[in-house]
DNA sequence: AGTAAGTATCAGCGCGGCTTATAATCAAGC
DNA sequence: GCTTGATTATAAGCCGCGCTGATACTTACT
C-alpha cells in the first residue's frame, strides 16, 4: 500500500474529481482511476459512487477519507520529528578529551563556542587517553582532544599546539628556587611518572635518556592531577605541561621551574573519524579550536 | 512510500535484526537490507548504526520507530473503521414503498424482520410510485415495493401478491348495502379516480371499458388516502384495493362492497436493481416478504 | 437528442522491489 | 591475532506494478 495512493485518494475526494486530484499529484487521470479501483479492491468496499456526476463519496469512503487525513498528518509529523531529532543531533558536538586538556582548556573554548552558536550543544566528556581514541573510533564522540594524537588511517589529526613542559617539585625542594633546571639536575631524583602505557611517558623517558639522565621512578599515575597530589605530599618531582600547574604555582603549592630541554613538548591535537563526514557544527567547533590555538602563537612570535 | 516498508522497519527495530524482521514479513534478508537503505535515503537520516553488532538504533531511528508504530496503528484503525461502516451499511435495508403498501403492510413485516435480525436496520420511505422506481434505479433504495411494478431490464421484479379490488362508497350511498356490485351498477356514477399517469388508473379504466361502463370521473388523486377522504365527504365512489379500506369499513366510515369483476386485481411486487448484487441482509428481507405473502395464499386455497 | 465534461478501459512500457548468490563485515573464541 | 560463525551488504536478473497515452463509455446539461 502506497502512501501516495492515500494522498491521491484524499485529494480526489477533496476536489470531488479524479482529474483534479490526479493533477494535484502530478499523475494522469488514468492513474488516479486505476489507483482508486485498486484501493477499493484492497479494502473490499466501494469508496466512491460513480453513478452520479460528480461522484458521491459513500459512507465507507467518508470514513476512510477522515482516517486517511489523520494518517497522512501522522506521516508528515513523523518526518518532521525525524528532521527535528536530526537537527538536534547535528547541532551537538560530542567531545572526548583527556582530563588535563578537557578541564583546563576545552571548557573555556566551549563557552565561547556556545556564545557564538547558541543553538548548538556541546557534550564534553573527560576520559583516559586510550578511551578518547576509542570513543572517536566507535563514533561515540565526534572529536577527541588529547596529547600525542596517534597516527591511524581511520583518524584525521588536527594539531592544536605544543605545550612546553616544566620541572615541578615541592616548594621546599632543593631545586624549587632555581631559574632553570637542566637535565643534569635531575640525576637520581625521586620521580613521579606517568603510567608506562602513556605516550607522554615514553617521550619524557626518551628525552631523559638522550641527556643520560637516570631518575628514580617511585610512582606511576595515569593522570596529571594525581601526580600533582603526589608531589604536594613531597613524594618526588616530575615533568609536566607548564600550564597544568599554573594555579598551584601561583598559590605556591607547587614550585614550577622551566626546563632546559627545548625539544621536550607535549603536542596537543584533535582527532576525528576520517570516514564520517563532519556536520557543520562539528566543523565550526574544530575551526574555533584551531583559531584559538594559533592566535596566541602568532602573538608570542611577534613578542 | 510503502506502508509495508514501514511495517518492515518496525519489525526490524523490534527484533534488533534484519533477518528476523524480514522473516516476520515473509521477505528475504536482502529485501530488508535494501528497504532500510532506501528508507534512510528517503529520510536523509541514518536510522540504524550498523557499525555495532547487533545494530544500534540512532536517536533519529528511535523517533521514527515510535512515529511509525502510531502510523501503522492508524492504518489498522482506518481499515477497521471502514469495515465497521461497511457492516453497518450492509446491515441496512433501504426500502422505498408506495404509501398504500408501505404504511399498512411493509411496516408490519419490518417489525418481524427486525425481531429476526436484531443487528439489521431498515429505512422505510414512502414515495410516489415513480419516485419509488427512481430511488431504486439511482441506488438510493435497495428495494422498492409498489403496485404494477414496471418492466425494465435494469430491474428485477419479485411478485408478492395480487390484491383484490373492491367497490368503495359512502355508507349512505345507494350501493352501500349491496352484497356485490357488478359493472352495470357503476354506469354514470360520480367517480373519484387515480391520477391519469398511474398504472392502476389505466387498469381500472380498461376493466370498465371492457364491461362497457362509462363513469363520471370528477376528481383525480395520486394516492389512496386522499381518494378515501373524498369519498367520505360524499364526493363520489371508487374502486380500491380491498385491504386498504378495511379499517374504514370496520368503523363504518366507508362502505366496501365486493366487485363482480374477477380479473381486476392490483399486483403488488418488489423491485431491485438487477446489476448490483444484493447484500445478505437485503436478500433476507426480500425472502421474508415473499414468504409472508405466499403463506396466506396457501391458507385461502385450502379454505 | 446532441454535446461537453468526466471517467473507465486497454495496451504497452519502464522502474522499483524481490530473490538468489556471493562478498564484506563484525564479534567472539582458541 | 587469526579464524570462524553469524549477520549484513552488494550484485545480477527477473517479474510485476503502476504510469502514460489513446480511446470508449457514461453522465449531465441545453
Amino acid at each position: 500500500m502506497h502512501l501516495e495512493t492515500l494522498r491521491l485518494y484524499c485529494d480526489v475526494v477533496r476536489h470531488r474529481s479524479f482529474s483534479r486530484g490526479a493533477a494535484q499529484n502530478i499523475v494522469s487521470q488514468s492513474a488516479a482511476s486505476q489507483a482508486m479501483q485498486q484501493l477499493e479492491t484492497e479494502l473490499g468496499v466501494a469508496l466512491l459512487d460513480r453513478t452520479k456526476r460528480p461522484f458521491v463519496v459513500t459512507p465507507e469512503g467518508q470514513a476512510f477519507y477522515e482516517a486517511c487525513r489523520g494518517l497522512l498528518e501522522s506521516w508528515e509529523k513523523a518526518r518532521a520529528e525525524v528532521a527535528a531529532v536530526k537537527a538536534r543531533v547535528d547541532g551537538t558536538v560530542r567531545v572526548a578529551a583527556i582530563y588535563s586538556v578537557g578541564l583546563h582548556d576545552v571548557s573555556r573554548h566551549v563557552q565561547r563556542f556556545m556564545a557564538l552558536y547558541p543553538e548548538a550543544r556541546v557534550q564534553l566528556e573527560c576520559l583516559h587517553p586510550h578511551k578518547v581514541v576509542e570513543a572517536v573510533m566507535q563514533g561515540e564522540a565526534d572529536v577527541g582532544i588529547m596529547s600525542y594524537p596517534p597516527a591511524d588511517r581511520a583518524l584525521a589529526i588536527v594539531p592544536l599546539r605544543s605545550e612546553p613542559m616544566a620541572f615541578v617539585c615541592h616548594p621546599n625542594h632543593r631545586l624549587a628556587r632555581r631559574r632553570v633546571v637542566v637535565p643534569a639536575d635531575l640525576v637520581g631524583e625521586t620521580f613521579v611518572a606517568f603510567d608506562a602505557g602513556l605516550t607522554i611517558r615514553k617521550a619524557i623517558d626518551r628525552a631523559l635518556r638522550q641527556h643520560n639522565v637516570k631518575v628514580n621512578t617511585v610512582m606511576e599515575f595515569d593522570n596529571i592531577e594525581t601526580i600533582k597530589q603526589a608531589i604536594i605530599i613531597a613524594a618526588g618531582v616530575s615533568i609536566l605541561p607548564r600550564h597544568t600547574v599554573q594555579n598551584e604555582a601561583s598559590i605556591r603549592t607547587l614550585a614550577v621551574v622551566p626546563l632546559g630541554i627545548t625539544d621536550l613538548v607535549r603536542p596537543v591535537g584533535l582527532i576525528h573519524r576520517r570516514q564520517k563526514p563532519l556536520t557543520p557544527t562539528v566543523s565550526r567547533f574544530i575551526q574555533l579550536l584551531k583559531d584559538a590555538n594559533e592566535e596566541p602563537a602568532r602573538v608570542t612570535a611577534r613578542s
